[in-house]
This record gives C-alpha cells, sequence and structure tokens, in this order.
DNA sequence: ATGCCCATTTGCAATGGA
C-alpha cells in the first residue's frame, strides 16, 4: 500500500501538476494539505475519475486538507479533537481498508510565525492536542500513519542552513520538543528509519520543501518539514520511504514534494 | 539587515505562508 503526503499549496493552482503525479507515482492514498478551497470547491469528479474516492475538509481561503484513496475509506472524521472552538481546517483522518486496515491521520501543523506570539501559542496548544489525540489511536495498538505537513525541521539535518532557522518557530527548541514528545509516544519517522544517519558517511541531504523565494529550489535551499510517522504496527509493514524531489522543478511546481512511504499492507 | 515568490481575495493591495 503506498501512501503519500502532499503540501500542493492549492488545489485550484496545482490541478495540473497533482493530476501528473498521481498518473505518474499511482499511490493508493494521497494525504493533501493547503487545498485553500471549500469543500464544494474541490474538484473532486477529476479525482474520481482517475479511480480515487475523496474525502475533504476544507476551508475558504486558506488551510484546507483531504485525503484521496483508491482503496475504501470508512470512519472519516474532521477537525482535530481537544477544541470546539477551532475553525482552523487542518486535520482528517479515515480508515483505509486494504489487506490491512491502516489509519490515517492527515494534518497541516500550525506554521506558528511569528514566535513568540499568538499564533505561536497556537502551534504549541494544537501540538498538544496532536498529543493526545495520538496517544489515544496508539492505545488501539493498530497500523496508523500520522502524516502531514508538520512545519517542523526535527534536527539540523533536516535543513540546509540550520543556523537561517534558529529563531523560527519551524526550528525554535520548544516546537522541536513538542515534536519529539509525539513521536517518544512510540511513532517510528519513516523518513529517518529509511535512511540512517550513519556517521563518517551520512546520506546526502533531502528536503521537503524549498521556499519559491530567492532560488531556493536551484540552490537547494531546503528542510524536511512533511512527515510520516508510524505506530508500531505500521512501522512493521514499512519497506519505503521516498521523496519525489524532482516534482518541484517541473511547470507551476508547490513549494512543497510529495513524500511517501510503501507499506506491505 | 531586508526582501526575494506565490496563492488567494465578494480582489486590483493586503494577507498568509515558511
Amino acid at each position: 500500500m503506498k501512501i503519500a503526503t502532499f503540501n500542493i499549496n492549492g488545489i485550484k493552482a496545482r490541478i495540473g501538476a497533482l493530476t501528473d503525479w498521481l498518473s505518474e507515482a499511482q499511490p493508493d492514498v494521497a494525504v493533501l494539505q493547503e487545498i485553500k478551497s471549500v469543500d464544494e470547491g474541490f474538484p473532486r469528479e477529476m479525482f474520481e475519475d482517475m479511480g480515487y474516492q475523496v474525502e475533504t475538509h476544507g476551508q475558504k481561503s486558506f488551510n484546507g486538507v483531504a485525503i484521496l484513496s483508491k482503496l475504501p475509506l470508512e470512519d472519516v472524521r474532521r477537525g482535530l479533537p481537544g477544541d470546539a472552538g477551532d475553525e482552523q481546517a487542518r486535520f482528517i483522518e479515515a480508515t483505509v481498508c486494504g489487506e490491512v486496515p491502516v489509519r490515517i491521520f492527515g494534518l497541516y501543523l500550525p506554521n506558528g510565525n511569528p514566535a513568540p506570539g499568538p499564533k505561536y501559542d497556537y502551534k504549541l496548544a494544537w501540538m498538544a492536542r496532536l498529543e493526545d489525540h495520538v496517544r489515544a489511536a496508539l492505545a488501539l495498538e493498530e497500523p496508523l500513519v500520522v502524516c502531514g505537513d508538520y512545519n517542523i525541521i526535527p534536527q539540523p539535518e533536516d535543513a540546509a542552513r540550520p543556523d537561517a532557522w534558529r529563531k523560527d518557530a519551524l526550528f525554535l527548541p520548544a516546537s522541536r520538543e513538542a515534536f519529539r514528545r509525539i513521536v517518544a509516544l512510540g511513532l517510528t519517522d519513516a523518513f529517518r528509519a529509511t535512511h540512517p544517519h550513519m556517521p563518517p558517511s551520512p546520506p546526502p541531504q533531502q528536503f521537503s520543501f524549498w521556499d519559491y523565494q530567492a532560488g531556493a529550489w536551484n540552490r537547494n535551499d531546503g528542510i524536511r518539514i512533511d512527515h510520516l510517522l508510524l505506530s508500531p504496527q505500521a512501522a512493521d509493514l514499512l519497506r519505503l520511504c521516498e521523496i519525489d524531489s524532482d516534482v518541484r522543478g517541473r511547470e507551476k511546481p508547490s513549494d512543497h514534494v510529495p513524500v511517501w512511504i510503501d507499506l506491505a499492507a
């Protein structure tokens, strides 16, 4: 089962790039962030015609998440529990009914800049809610994939220029601590698990985001902020995790690229 | 040190992104 996460930065602007990538990559499940569309505005028929079931949780102009799946989806839920007053569309979950059922959490974690400030407080509060929700899901001891745009640079090796991010909400110590607390519940970073750091020959750096500005892509000035975290039962099925970096060099690209796993399920 | 670019908006300048 191939499961991909992809921040598309606007569905209207990305219809061509997304359908091209889906056609060639053929993921069973595509978890999307920043659709920047209300549910009624999402071109669902286009993806249904490609064989996908389409579940969206959108809002006007900003944010918005979706799950496209070639396998049946069950128990679709929208919104991150823990704050009934939170109106930002940043979370969707569903169970993919393959040979082995896999629960998928699709998230678009708040950016949090500028830090400190109310936006940063919202980011940390959102992460605390995510931690609670993941803890409860892990208690079921089933295959679970918690994936999306985390807006977190976990380690210095996940940025081309880590010093440039020291005071940014994506790399502040409190942000990374909150991320580590979630991982420490018992999740495995699929990319790190399949691309282990083995000094003195570390693997080449790979990123999932390059800013549109200042020729970041051409200079490979990127960061790795899109992650797939796996429960132990999902990690047991992990075969492969790769980043489709070449997508960033195409026409009208998103500033993020797809990251995907292959599970033996 | 600052801005660079891109997407969206009951749009034509402002906001959010990271």
